[in-house]
DNA sequence: CGCAAAATGCAAATATGTTGCAAAAAGAAT
DNA sequence: ATTCTTTTTGCAACATATTTGCATTTTGCG
C-alpha cells in the first residue's frame, strides 16, 4: 500500500466498474480521470465534495469563488459525468441536479428523499434497497435510482 | 355487484387511498372524479388509457384528434393529478411525463426502464421492489419511485 | 517558448412550463 | 330552451433551464 489510506468507492463508468477515491484532492482526481486541470473544474469538484445534497447549476455556481459562466458549469459537469465522477440524480425539481458518484453500491446510488412540506432534498446514504430481481429476460440493468417523497423529520 | 366487472386498482390521493377503475369509459371516470366532461379532457384521458409508456405534453398532444393548446394540455394534466387519476413519472428526459395512476401498489407505482441505447422507456408493470425498510426515524414515506437504466431486450 | 487541442465566455437559440386575461363552454337552475 | 354562474380554454407574453456556434483563451506537452 502506498500513501495514506483513502476510502474506496465504486463508480459506474460506461459499462464496467472502476475503483476510485473521490475524497482525494480535487486536482489529483482530475488528473487520474484524464481531465485537464482548470481552475473552474477544481472549484466545481470541491463544491461537490463538500455538498450534502444534490446541487443544480445555479447552486453550484453560487458556491464558487471565481465567476464561471453558466455554460461552462454545464459543460464541466457533463465532462465529469463522462469521466464517471458525477451522476445526475433524480429529484422532483425541473433543473438537473448533480452529485459526486460516491456512496454508491454496485449498479445503484443511494436513494434521495424529498420532503413534500419543506421541499428539502436529503441523501439517504445508509438506506439500502435491493436491485429489482424479477425483471424480465433480456433486460440488462446498468443503474437503478430510487426517489422517495414524504415528510422529513423536521416536518413530520 | 352491479354492472360488469371492472379491474380495481389502487390510487394514491393526497394522503389516503381510494379504489377506482381507470379502465372505464373516459367520460364516466371524469364524472366520478368530479371533473367537468370537456372534449379535451375526454380525449387526453383516452390517450393516456391507451398509452404503453409515460408520455409528455408534446406526445399527448400529437395523439389528439382535436387541436388543443399546450397550456390546456398542461392544465388538464394538472387537474388529473389533483383528482388522483394521473401521476407524473420520472424518466431521463427533461420534460415531465404523465401516466395513468393505475398499476400501482401502496405508496408506489411500478418502476420505469429507460434503454441507454435506443432511449425507449418501458413500464415494468409486474416488477416489484419492496418499500425501503431501514429509513431513519422521523421520515414518513408518501411515495417511492424507481427508475432503471440499462439495455432493453431489443438492444441487449 | 511555441504549438495543437481543449476549455471558456458570450450572445443567441431552443426547450419546457406558467401566468394573466378575455372569450367560450359546461352544468345548474328556471 | 333560456339564463346564470363557474370553470375551462386559447392566446400572447413571460419565466426558467439548458444548449449551440463561434471567437478567444488556456492547458499540457515537447
Ligand atoms: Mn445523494
Ligand atoms: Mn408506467
Ligand atoms: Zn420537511
Ligand atoms: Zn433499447
Amino acid at each position: 500500500m502506498d500513501g495514506p489510506p483513502v476510502k474506496i468507492v465504486s463508480i459506474y463508468i460506461t459499462g464496467f466498474y472502476v475503483k476510485k477515491a473521490l475524497n482525494r484532492a480535487a486536482k489529483e482526481i482530475l488528473v487520474s480521470a484524464g481531465l485537464r486541470r482548470t481552475g473552474g473544474r477544481v472549484e466545481i469538484l470541491e463544491v461537490l465534495q463538500q455538498a450534502k445534497m444534490p446541487l443544480n447549476q445555479e447552486e453550484i455556481q453560487a458556491q464558487l469563488d471565481r465567476d464561471l459562466n453558466r455554460t461552462t458549469v454545464y459543460r464541466t459537469l457533463e465532462s465529469f459525468i463522462q469521466a464517471g465522477l458525477v451522476h445526475r440524480c433524480f429529484v422532483r425539481e425541473r433543473a438537473w441536479h448533480y452529485e459526486l458518484a460516491h456512496n454508491c453500491r454496485p449498479l445503484q446510488c443511494h436513494p434521495h428523499f424529498t420532503c413534500t412540506n419543506c421541499d428539502r432534498t436529503l441523501c439517504l446514504k445508509d438506506v439500502f434497497l435491493p436491485l429489482v430481481k424479477d425483471i424480465p429476460d433480456g433486460f440488462i440493468i446498468q443503474r437503478q435510482q430510487v426517489r422517495i417523497e414524504g415528510l422529513c423529520p423536521n416536518c413530520s
